[in-house]
DNA sequence: CCCTCTGTATGATCGAGATCATATTGACCG
DNA sequence: CGGTCAATATGATCTCGATCATACAGAGGG
């Protein structure tokens, strides 16, 4: 069954599976669920018992919430690899947000029972899965602690950080960046174009490709 | 030895250390030290190596970023019986906040080396010390995700969320309120009078009395 | 090739809240 | 008791960025 073997080899490339022995790999394989959204489909919405841990396959989804006014703010950009919700997988809570497929997506459902039960024989991953929420949790705290300053710098923030997602070339909308900044479209534009003026980056049609990622990061300064 | 008897009985009656045996606290208690601050005076920097875990004993500290412009953005409150920091307790990292004592305050610090040492010996710490960190993460998620809501949302949720802390009576000035909420002390003013000509508050200097928590509430939905 | 749809671009206007300026009030203290 | 200082209060501007309106460009589809 070459599926289930890519299904294995996958999980060995993952950041927060990649220490698992193969027997564990296997239990893994065996009980997670392979799903895939059409661009705009929710995988779970916020405030629902969180029963599941899932990892990026192919594609993007958004971790979101929905403002009363109808705003949308993005917290956090998930790609291949990656795994969420690390929040849920340790306290058994709610899903902190909604997450939302950004692009057409798959990814692997793994029940959360069959996550803890691994976890329980690899005291290893524990490890794997603070490090990858203390990540989160700093990252949360700087963008908290920008979340006041203006706009430009908010755009700033938002590229570098997918800069370490994407690289130099972030395959992202001015609308989807705006509500990663909390800002609106045109505020965006008019501050990539900016950007653009003073050499820092070159604009496309959905991406922006970073060519002076320093100069941003002295914004920050 | 009195002071001696004091400080264990104290680690008992916290949240993060009740659950450790009378060895366990033994150790902890002649490890640590007991240090006094003045109001204004800094415990430790962010970006600093974190070298302690710490536990208020009398007083008030904040957590805060010093933004670029001068302005001060407060993350956190802490009282008595709380511990911080949970984040660098976990991945060893530095700082990610400065923390200065609000009023006088005396806090016992705990080398790192100690506390691991003993969640060693008591894994049923760890998810005390989980436990803590997910609140704190989820709260940080509540904030950000309203970062960019109208002020007055955000007074009325940082009032309710101090009253997790101190009930009904909140013992900060506006000033305080101001950067917990991220604005000013004038638009801090401007809302409270607003509250109090509701009926939801009652005025007094250097605190806010809440009358009527649920109404508060209702403006966050 | 044209038509449509989505994303980008740009100007005009408006408003919430920061900023500045100045009282006023109450607490603490010599 | 008056003096001083910190906190509260209130009005007058000013500014950044949201909102509204419109135009333009490239991508895909029949």
């Amino acid at each position: 069954m070459p599926r289930r073997h890519d299904l294995e080899l996958f999980l060995k490339q993952s950041e927060i599976f990649r220490r698992l022995d193969a027997a564990a790999r296997g239990r893994l394989a065996e009980a997670s669920r392979e799903r895939t959204f059409g661009k705009g489909e929710t995988l779970f919405e916020e405030g629902q018992p969180a029963d599941s841990v899932w990892l990026m396959r192919t594609g993007r989804v958004h971790m979101l919430h929905y403002a009363p006014g109808g705003q949308v703010q993005t917290t956090c950009v998930m790609t291949v690899g990656e795994s969420f919700c690390c929040l849920p997988t340790l306290d058994r809570g709610v899903y902190p947000a909604t997450a939302v497929a950004a692009t057409p997506a798959t990814a692997l459902q793994i029940p959360l029972r069959v996550f803890h039960e691994v976890l329980g024989k690899t005291p290893a991953m524990l490890e794997e899965t603070l490090d990858i929420f203390c990540h989160r949790l700093r990252q949360v705290e700087a963008k908290g602690c920008l979340a006041h300053d203006p706009v430009e710098l908010r755009v700033a923030q938002a590229l570098l950080t997918l800069r370490e997602k994407f690289g130099d070339t972030i395959p992202l909308t001015r609308q989807e960046v705006a509500e990663l900044a909390g800002t609106t479209v045109e505020t965006v534009i008019r501050t990539v174009s900016r950007f653009q003026q003073e050499g820092w980056v070159r604009s496309g049609r959905g991406s922006i490709h970073l060519l002076n990622p320093d100069a941003l990061q002295r914004l920050l300064a």
